[in-house]
DNA sequence: CTGAAAGCGCTTACAG
DNA sequence: CTGAAAGCGCTTACAG
């Protein structure tokens, strides 16, 4: 019965399925039937062993479990060494989701960890799959390879080439970026354009960049060398960047388009402090729609990343994976949209 | 031999420590002792052994591994459902020590996981040891029952009560906060100071409010109830109540200690917005210390959240817990420090 | 230093 | 519907 001393103080973790199969006057075979497949078991039978597991708080070993059914319903996440807001929301909704359907997450943020040999005791050998989210470029062809080897379904967020034979979601940086280029180019000559963004290995900054410099030929401006920069992800570099341009007294009446909000943010800071106006002198467009761009004055012109689409898909395509390994791996495209906000509004909107 | 084609080919999923031990010519209990104990085997033993495990790709199914030795080198991660910067900065400290140690880390965001019954398979049986973190105060008995049951080593951040029989981590709150309100209490009158914060039931949000009454009434004024406002940590918060202060007139020649920084700058904004100078006529502490403090003009004052210590510590802690059961559990507290920006300057600091 | 054997706690055909 | 038995892939005394 419920509530028996003797067995709800002691320790759940000594409880075998032997012990419940004693209590219940039957055999662990039919215990396990009353957790796995209750239909295979008659009702009466089943409630005696669901009162005996409840009596002694048991608990199915599940290394003993995954043993034999090779599954652990944890799913591997790893991510880059992103931070902030774009990182802990996509982490939400890829537990939310795995919630929802029984998951679990093992998370890294060590991206290295994902291509590490077999030498090192990798724990990840106890997921059922893997979600890899890849933002750099450097030593891609040595990770098509490892991926392509890693003997899990996979999924990889954030790249899609050809020679990945693994679901794939990608965000269609290029047609947010575009929108966002088309507005700017709207008020302000192409060739007082500029791009401030990460380094080159960056795969989002580069296609970001693409984009920015498609819609400046499409205007008949070649970009110039002096209209890109490139360093990284960071308030810092946009403050840098943004002095430089005051020292030559050439950011007034310019237009930028920053690769994220931070850098968008750290240009519209310097450009502040050195009192040149914005949107009226200077037009500035971010990218990733953080809540920093509600936040600071004015308000912030970004492109929306689909942070809980991205996550809401990857969860989703896993388990397929994972539940039904022959199906054919698909490959999803999320789209980006422009926000527009004061930081960017054009003269007649002023 | 290394590169054998047939052997590099297969799936190493396959791959078990028997065909190791055929190929090296030993028996299983050998490689077994290769991997776990190397000092009790030959070293050409050993050698051909490794050079099997290579070959092969072999990799130890960790499933098994854990049957036996009870051990996943996983750690259970279970926060409350916080937003942004303070989670992921805690998450890649834990991540990162955790990694140096060589485990890994399974995450549920979801707190009401943690005290979930026995009955739903919760794949945090496959952990080592549980890293809890805490912030409200409501069902916290229920939850003290609950965690002291749970049957593996526990660490709980943010909470340290008589009744927690675990290891404890938190956040000396109240100092930190003290030396905010002594800054604001020192420029501006006890009575025209205001404490804007979270809901009752959150324990930060309470006991920083706890500091801000304790100051008021060391400088002879008992606080009035409209010098505190509760209901979230959310810029809009403080956006709400900035504005309706100023409607009522009220804020101006004020000072405002806020529970976090999102509000601080909720009330940042709204005050602006209406023409109200910053620190001039409003001066504004927030808490947290996140990258939004240097982001905002003024910058804002805020009271620093000892992140990486909390993650780094919570990693020892489990550990040691996990390693050596039997000794005692420790309560560790950290220091929480003032950090004065231009938001909170005095008028002698204009 | 090495191997044969027992056993960790489960699941799942196979009989009945 | 139920049970006895085999076996998942390891580790670890126990002999030698």
């Amino acid at each position: 019965m419920k509530g028996n001393e003797a067995s709800s103080t002691q320790r759940t973790g000594s409880v075998s399925i032997r012990s419940v199969a004693e209590r219940a006057g039957v055999s662990i075979a039919t215990v396990s039937r009353v957790l796995n497949t209750p239909d295979k078991v008659s009702a009466t039978t089943a409630d005696r062993v669901r009162a005996a597991i409840q009596d002694l708080e048991y608990r199915p070993n599940l290394f003993a479990k995954g043993l034999l059914t090779k599954r652990s319903r944890v799913i591997g996440v790893s991510l880059p060494d992103i931070h902030g807001e774009f990182y802990s929301e996509l982490m939400f909704k890829l537990d939310e989701r795995a919630c929802e359907l029984g998951y679990h997450l093992l998370v890294s943020s060590n991206a290295h960890r994902v291509n590490s040999g077999p030498e090192n005791g990798f724990a990840l050998d106890l997921v059922d799959g893997l979600i890899v989210m890849i933002t750099e470029r450097s030593g891609v062809e040595l990770d098509l390879d490892g991926i392509n080897r890693i003997d899990h379904p996979v999924v990889v967020i954030g790249i899609d080439e050809p020679g990945l034979d693994v679901e794939t979601i990608v965000v269609d940086n290029v047609a947010g970026a575009r929108k966002a280029v088309e507005h700017l180019v709207q008020a302000t000559t192409p060739d007082r354009c500029y791009f401030v963004g990460a380094h080159r290995g960056n795969i989002d900054s580069e296609s970001r960049l693409g984009a920015f410099c498609d819609v400046l030929k499409a205007h008949g401006h070649e970009p110039r060398a002096d209209q890109i920069a490139r360093r990284e992800f960071s308030f810092d570099w946009g403050w840098d960047w943004a002095q430089s341009m005051l020292d030559e007294g050439k950011l007034e009446d310019t237009a930028v388009f920053a690769a994220n909000d931070e850098i968008a943010i750290g240009i519209a800071n310097a450009a502040r402090d050195r009192g040149v106006e914005i949107p009226e002198q200077l037009r500035i467009v971010g990218f990733d729609d953080s809540q920093l761009c509600s936040l600071v004055r004015p308000k912030l012109s970004s492109v929306r990343m689909p942070v809980k689409e991205i996550g809401f898909a990857a969860i989703e395509a896993i388990i397929r994976r994972i539940e039904e390994p022959e199906s054919a791996p698909r490959h999803a495209r999320l789209a980006a949209s422009f926000i527009p906000r004061q930081s960017s509004a054009s003269p007649e909107e002023h």
